[in-house]
DNA sequence: TTATCATTTATTGTTAACAATTAATGATAA
DNA sequence: TTATCATTAATTGTTAACAATAAATGATAA
């Protein structure tokens, strides 16, 4: 019941990227995948590909593999898309949901919550991502369902880039209300809460600083010391 | 200023599949795509990759890769998705038309009307494609963009089957009112517009029938003769 | 004939070696 | 010291040969 090899990486990769350990602009070596997962570089260069159509890797030739740096016309790109699509999975998961399907959203919630007080992000960030997956899954487009997996990624890239430290996740009582909403099919409203939810989240983006870092191995580790003398 | 590759046999192939050149469950061998387009199996993997990260291209382990075959489930949540895109497009681009594409838009409505008198089904459908894809452009949001890009082409793979043979493509008429109401900046028609021009079109489908043809060469050489005696 | 099985053929999957390109290092000159 | 340039190292790109798997063919037996 194994993975092939490529599916592995590609799903190493996106797990990575959804709980914010590979942060935008980092460098996927073909050498350092291939020893890190014990495969031959084809394969390696086979997810890469996968990855890069799926907009999460950009592929510069001769130069590598690095993670997407969504600039900020792509970020407003992206988060237009979402509320397009949210809005649609909300309208067709409204009333759809099952007992256990409350259960897990409610569940889901309360794992945020602690995870956010543990100051864990990585759990936060992967509970909040499942939150959405989850009411995609109600609605029981596949489509739309791997269409949302695309944006969710792209958006945790672009929250790494231009959020102000903090205000980086959902506030949890909008996701309270959401299943309220779902639970008792109320589907206007949960239609508007969700593109409101989805505005909140966007309106959270600072895109006046530079993009953080592009970093390298080497700048993340000469940077922390200030130069002794001089100002 | 030439392609990769790479990108050279991906474009090749999804101009195919949009022109109902290739048809759903075709072989795709190694060997015959190196030889076509004279580079190594290595880059003829990669562009099928990336074709299978767009669902565009099924890969059968050990088995090779074929043109993607939607099951009738595949085809509803794909039509439905594109009401919910093209309906956010139709929204962003109301009233947003240069001159420029309001003259492509009708050029291409008489483009599709000649090429279907004149019984050419590819440069009909290309010309349908181009018209949705316009639009799109014109909305400006590259991810709803690629988005529809992939849906349209999947689109073409279940026309050609599940459609009855002639219902295959859209009303010229419907095209036209929409780019009336898109240059009148009419938003709310424009959207419904569109939204039942996607219906009529999904309506036209019929799942009844198996599949067409699974095929492989041999098989359409040997099927038109038929049986000497017997029956 | 029909069905089953071994053999052959073709195709995909894997690996390693080599070439080409780019980044990094260190030397030289202003 | 700073800038420029040649040299070196590392990484990506390409190619070919080999192994593994599945399909096609043909032979054998019922």
């Amino acid at each position: 019941m194994k993975d092939s090899p490529e599916n592995q990486i590609v799903n190493a990769i996106l797990d990575a990227i959804s709980e914010q350990r590979l942060p935008a602009g980092t460098k996927l070596g073909e050498q350092a995948l291939s020893d890190l997962f014990a495969c031959n570089r084809a394969n390696v260069r086979r997810a890469l590909a996968s990855l890069a159509a799926q907009q999460v890797v950009e592929l510069r030739p001769n130069r590598g593999a690095f993670v997407m740096t969504p600039s900020p016309k792509e970020a407003r790109d992206i988060f237009q898309a979402r509320r397009a699509i949210e809005r649609t999975i909300a309208r067709h998961a409204s009333g759809q949901a099952s007992a256990e399907d409350i259960a897990f959203l409610r569940g889901n919630i309360q794992e945020e919550a602690k995870a956010r007080k543990a100051g864990d992000k990585p759990a936060e960030l992967r509970a909040s991502r499942q939150f959405h997956m989850r009411i995609a899954y109600i609605a029981g487009n596949l489509v739309l369902e791997r269409f949302l997996s695309e944006l969710t990624m792209r958006s945790t890239l672009i929250l790494g880039l231009y959020s102000p430290t903090g205000s980086s996740s959902c506030a949890e009582d909008e996701h309270d209300r959401i299943v309220d909403a779902l639970e008792a099919g109320k589907t206007d409203e949960l239609v508007r809460l969700a593109d409101e939810h989805l505005r909140h989240l966007e309106e959270g983006l600072n895109f006046d600083e530079p993009p953080a870092a592009p970093m390298s191995l080497r700048e993340q580790l000469a940077a922390p010391r200030k130069p002794p003398a001089a100002e």
